[in-house]
DNA sequence: GTGAAAGCGCTAACAC
DNA sequence: GTGTTAGCGCTTTCAC
């Protein structure tokens, strides 16, 4: 199964009729080699099809060349929440161009201090964390002894030092209030997110600040946990508190798409019944009935952004502790 | 931000009072080391948080205890497609209960090879690759000198010999069309997946051969490429044709949703004007209005096969060539 | 500008 | 059952 061996540096050497420290230089792009040297090295290196081993190579330079993208246990089951296949497609994507590799690394129910014994073992140069929920101190910990940058702003209690990439999420949730009060609704409700999240309480103020500033006071209040059921849950909860409100804003595309089939079934039509806004333009919000009017949070350059922060940070440039990532408005049927 | 260098085992055995081999012995589960030792040794490395280093194991033992994960550069695109997300789940959750690592690969647009020469370059165990098109012949060669098992039937004009999980793409479509037919459609068109991938092929098969085997002379084809705007395409070309059907079988969850908005805007209702059945139970076709009557493929649980065969593989363990995931009809509102 | 030599942390014969 | 020894493939001083 193996096949032949891989060609190591002492073969390309011996092929090229130079020491190994010459094929060494040339790998690495040492100036100091002599052209007619590179060209011999390079086609002994092309003929051979060289590759340096990674193993070998990270055990003397102590670099591992490998980049983790953390993804904590309790968030394992949002997998397949679309914000996530595109923020690790934005950080692949991104780190395929550079030396860097990625692995993948989900919290072991079993063992939850696995992934970061495996981090702080020296196995990676540095880790993206996914951050959603308000668990992160072990990963805020880490971030001491390894460069760390969050996906999401992480939740603690102290002065936020980390490094993270986030998008304005009280200004994506006031974009979206503003316009249905700019549609004319007056009674606004929310549907909210978890408030353990940074995501969440950040979109309920964005909401609130929004109404008062509007000088409307704030409709009723239901919090989701940022699923399709949840946001049918406490879509139910609203109507049966007894539907004082013109309008929902709803934190996520997801909960949007649960709150609508309720609405649906209750025999309320939206828009003409009651306005909707959400965020995140994801498949939820285009695909549904009527099609959704969200703010669009590019995840994709999100995940990228995250990325190249890190690795200026693990090869010591200087960069800003935090990014934000610039939302923008879509506007379809639902308001 | 380093902070203090890792502990090595040499740190370990001093500690310890014992030497590096017998260290070794134990963090390698050797049995013929003496339980009092055992217990020494044991403390020693978890009184310094003693990780083995990776690099160096590796290094001797040639295993680098890494798995790769490629997408193919055509397929990144379509990486928030709910497949990749749930295939690349399942094997991430598997792979974190072993010893393994999963590394994320995806083609570069700038160097095409460079996915190749890494896998080539022994830096990694195995490769898992996620096939769709008809480009897997480089990963196909690949095979030969990496243990590789293929997510999808990989495409090729040889015999195939490859290890791959598939779920059953004729069954899953012959099961959508009998659906329809016993609701009592006869004239059943379909809007199909590209032609050069294996479930595209498949399904088309699957619906042809259950509506033959039904007496009914097959109804308008019209191929899409999977995605929700490739659907509207094909249902648009369909009507076009005349609309001499009663029914339509879409080979996936995203055309459907492409196609309902066509037939919503054509004035045509689902399913009393014209029934409806499609592949992947994922929320495509949950969140769809009508929802989806579709057939469920376990996409999470096919990832983790992929990534036991390939530790099978990796380990030496005999194994079945091919595994095929059941698939279950999920009965909704569109037929 | 190039080569020689040392050593990164670990495993695996081979002694004892 | 445990220690000694040699090296895995590479980078990096240090001579020349």
């Amino acid at each position: 199964m193996t096949g032949s061996v891989a060609p190591t540096l002492e073969m390309v050497a011996a092929r090229a009729g130079v020491s190994r420290s010459t094929v060494s230089r040339v790998v690495n792009n040492s100036p100091q080699v002599t052209p007619e040297v590179v060209a011999i090295v390079t086609s002994a290196i092309a003929e051979l099809g060289y590759v340096p081993n990674r193993a070998a190579r990270s055990l003397v330079s102590r670099r591992t060349q490998s980049i983790a993208l953390v993804i904590p246990e309790n968030t394992a089951r949002f997998f397949a929440d679309p914000y996530f296949a595109a923020v690790i497609q934005g950080a692949a994507m991104f780190l395929a161009e550079t030396e860097y590799t990625l692995t993948l690394l989900i919290g072991s129910p079993d063992d939850s201090n696995k992934v970061l014994r495996y981090l702080q073992g020296g196995n990676v140069d540095g880790a993206l964390v996914l951050s959603h929920h308000s668990d992160d101190g072990a990963y805020l910990r880490l971030a001491r002894s390894l460069p760390v940058v969050f996906g999401g702003r992480p939740m603690d209690n102290e002065d936020n030092d980390s490094f993270y990439v986030d998008s304005d999420n009280v200004d994506a949730a006031a974009m979206a209030t503003r316009h249905l009060i700019e549609r004319g609704r007056t009674r606004i409700a929310t549907i909210a997110g978890p408030q353990d999240m940074a995501a969440g309480i950040d979109r309920i103020e964005g909401w609130r600040t929004t109404v008062e500033a509007a000088g409307l006071t704030p409709g009723p209040v239901e919090v989701g946990d940022f699923t399709p059921p949840g946001g049918a849950d406490a879509m139910r909860r609203l109507l049966e508190r007894g539907g004082d409100f013109d309008a929902v804003f709803v934190a996520s595309a997801q909960m949007a798409s649960g709150a609508l089939g309720v609405l649906r079934e209750a025999g309320l039509s939206v828009p003409s019944d009651l306005g909707m806004t959400t965020v995140d333009n994801d498949y939820f919000a285009i695909n549904a009935v009527p099609p959704l009017t969200a703010v669009e949070q590019p995840t994709t350059r999100q995940g990228a952004k995250i990325a190249e922060m890190l690795v200026d940070l693990i090869e010591g440039r200087t960069i800003e502790r935090h990014a934000t990532i610039p939302t923008s408005l879509v506007i379809r049927d639902s308001a």
